[in-house]
RNA sequence: GCGCCACUAGCUCAAUUGGCAGAGCAACUGACUCUUAAUCAGUAGGUUCGGGGUUCGAUUCCCUGGUGGCGUACCA
């Protein structure tokens, strides 16, 4: 995309960009670099390490009496110097040591090069003995260092937070500078892995499915567009899994999960990224009250890990994920805000209602889109202990089964907790007759305007017409989940890169 | 998408009504053999996001473009 009112320079210039004649404080590293590297190697292949800074930790007792030999690698973070003495914080993945090298234990030549051409940002290994110094903390007493790589560009400010933008854009500076983002990232990926552990105890077994799509369902969103070559066609970036994972319970998987990046063309905010991760669940014989018991046990667990007895601070509110979940219906919980049956009320009465509580009604608006933004309106943001709302018209969701008592309405449920969605199921639709009437469906809702309504998937349709089993399926939003757990209002905090606007010159 | 706000040294931020563009950290030179945001003395570092306009004079006011933040809309 090239925007012709584009100038260049219009940020500030990225240091270094000029290779010619380089920023100052690149060009002082680049002459240091030069005088270093006459006598060490500046960037060697490995380190023997024998602690990691935890380790260092864990077992200072031991290795302090012990005078055992350490070598302990990390990114120099800081130098404080006195003449003939240097302590140098260096940090690893798990935290931060000192080491204290000391021109009469070094010798002359190696003191002048860690004082002297050693820059804060680079990496280096020291080899010592752990001591206490006079004020208690914990250092390596440096007997020799290697060096393990030069950094040419400076670290940013020590004690002043980086902004938000410069966090996001320049991760590695956000991980390398700050051990809550170096601890956070790391809670994501242990939550994954215990949802995996989950899912392998409930005997799920994991698959993947394509990413690019000739035609793109599961759930209404606007997707992403991308061209095949040698094909020339058109593909999609999937924007759900559902209807591959569903491909496979009629092949007779009987219980299949996935954990997907899954993209949507749509607005970006605190809750929105254009590319996600999602979970999503398939067990044959199931239902959705089977797929409630699922999320209770999962979200039960999780909560126990991950928090203190199930008990889960999230903002200012406290959610309790150690009890049965509430349930509510759709339409009671729409009841008990309006006042009204909106069962009974005809479209042009159940409109009336919307306007009344301030929703603007958009053309091809179907009754049932009324119902859901009324909703959304009315009920959502009130719902912060977990709690599953059931029974969905039908209208919103043509891939779930009719509701086995009750007319108009789909034997859905979407989980609720602290005012947002984190999962959504259904008792999967199987009569591939009624399947694609509803299909059908979707499609005078597309012809009518409805952007998003889904497109009629005669690929997806064979394979309901080869049968398939009564199934339990759902999808639950996984960087939504780790938010939750690490009490986080900003999907951002969760993404190691979300997405943003390349800056100026940088395409 | 729309609305409001912001953008100044590598980083985090100041700058009175439109009147010489500053500090801390980082960098450089020097002093200092247990420091903890080390300290002390000194030096250097700027297309004030880009472009245009008003003005004797613009970081400051106006127009326009870029990026970000917040709110709002759509969505998970």
């Amino acid at each position: 995309m090239t925007d012709k009112n584009a100038q260049p320079g219009n940020r500030s210039e990225e240091i270094g960009a000029d290779l010619e004649s380089p920023h100052r404080l690149i060009e002082a590293r680049l002459e240091k670099m030069a005088e270093l590297g006459k006598s060490v190697e500046l960037y060697p292949y490995g380190y023997d390490r024998t602690h990691t800074s935890a380790q260092l930790q864990d077992q200072e007792a031991k290795l302090a009496a012990g005078e055992v030999k350490i070598r302990y690698p990390g990114r120099i973070m800081a130098k404080r110097g006195t003449g003939k003495t240097l302590f140098v914080p260096i940090s690893d993945e798990w935290g931060t040591v000192q080491a204290y090298f000391r021109k009469d234990d070094l010798g002359e030549e190696p003191f002048r090069l860690i004082q002297k051409l050693v820059d804060i940002g680079d990496w280096i290994g020291v080899e010592g003995t752990l001591f206490r110094t006079r004020t208690g903390e914990m250092t390596v007493k440096v007997e020799k260092y290697v060096f393990l790589a030069k950094a040419i560009r400076p670290l940013p400010e020590k004690y002043h937070d980086m902004s938000l933008e410069n966090k996001c854009r320049r991760r590695y500076l956000d991980l390398a500078m700050n051990q809550e983002c170096r601890d956070r990232f790391k809670l994501r990926s242990e939550i994954i892995t215990e949802i995996r552990a989950f899912f392998g105890r409930e005997e799920f077994m994991e698959v993947e499915t394509p990413v690019l799509q000739t035609l793109y369902g599961g759930a209404t969103a606007r997707p992403f567009k991308t061209h095949h070559n040698s094909l020339d066609m058109t593909l999609f970036l999937r924007i759900a899994d559902e209807l591959y994972l569903k491909r496979l319970i009629v092949g007779g998987l009987e219980k299949v999960y996935e954990i997907a990046k899954d993209f949507r063309n749509e607005g970006m905010d605190r809750t929105h990224n254009p590319e996600f991760t999602m979970l999503e669940c398939y067990a044959a014989y199931w239902d959705y009250h089977d797929m409630m018991d699922l999320m209770e046990r999962l979200m039960g667990q999780l909560a126990e890990k991950f928090s203190d007895g199930g008990k889960l601070k999230y903002g200012e509110h406290e959610l309790d994920f150690g009890k049965p979940f509430a349930r509510v219906r759709f339409m009671d919980a729409l009841a008990e805000k309006t006042g009204l049956d909106l069962m009974v009320l005809s479209d042009e009465e159940v409109a009336k209602v919307a306007k009344k509580e301030g929703i603007t009604l958009k053309k091809g608006m179907g009754r049932d889109k009324i119902l859901d933004e009324l909703f959304s309106e009315l009920v959502e943001p009130e719902l912060i202990q977990p709690t599953f709302v059931m029974d969905h018209p039908k209208e919103l969701s043509p891939l779930a089964k009719a509701h086995r008592e009750t007319d108009g309405l789909v034997e859905r449920f979407e989980l609720f907790v602290a005012g947002f969605e984190l999962a959504n199921s259904f008792s999967e639709l199987n009569d591939p007759r009624e399947q694609r009437q509803r299909f059908l469906a979707q499609k005078e809702l597309l012809d009518a305007g409805d952007e998003e309504a889904q497109q009629l998937d005669e690929d997806f349709l064979q394979a309901l017409e080869q049968g398939m089993p009564p199934t339990g399926g759902l999808g639950l939003g996984i960087d939504r989940l780790v938010m939750l757990l690490i009490d986080s209002n900003n999907i951002r905090d969760v993404l190691l890169f979300p997405h943003m606007r390349p800056e100026q010159g940088q395409v």
